[in-house]
DNA sequence: CATCTGACGACCG
DNA sequence: GCGGTCGCCAGAT
């Protein structure tokens, strides 16, 4: 499918910065929306240097299974993001979109 | 060919 | 804040 689109869209995602399937479903256009983003990342070829795991669900949430969740986690946070539980925390100030949104990170405060 | 399911998101109670 | 429902599409059984 044009997922190819979507994974080269994931691989621009800068390192310490994360996304939602939402994004980059209307960024590339996908019909059906997120669940078309998260079919292609579940489809998601390994080995290909794609930074899956900087894909997240609405709000910043994990949404992936045991224990795929856990890795994502431990990869996220070896990033330098904050992962609690299966939340990011401040993931206002990480997420990411292809057009390059005007980004805030004024302070870090809650 | 019919049905179910699945890395989702938005909405409603 | 949490849980249930619906829409949406593609692949698997």
């Amino acid at each position: 499918m044009n997922w190819k689109f979507l994974y080269q869209l994931v691989k621009k995602i800068p390192r310490g910065r994360v996304t939602t399937y939402g994004v980059i479903a209307r960024a590339s256009k996908l019909p059906g929306g997120a669940r078309t983003a998260g079919r292609a990342m579940a489809a998601c070829p390994s080995g290909r240097g794609i930074p899956w795991h900087r894909v997240v669900g609405a709000g910043g949430t994990l949404l992936l299974r045991e224990p795929n969740v856990s890795l994502q986690r431990k990869l996220l946070e070896s990033e330098g993001l904050q992962v609690s539980g299966r939340r990011i925390v401040n993931f206002d100030d990480y997420h990411w979109t292809p057009n390059r949104k005007k980004r805030r990170v004024k302070s870090e405060k809650k």
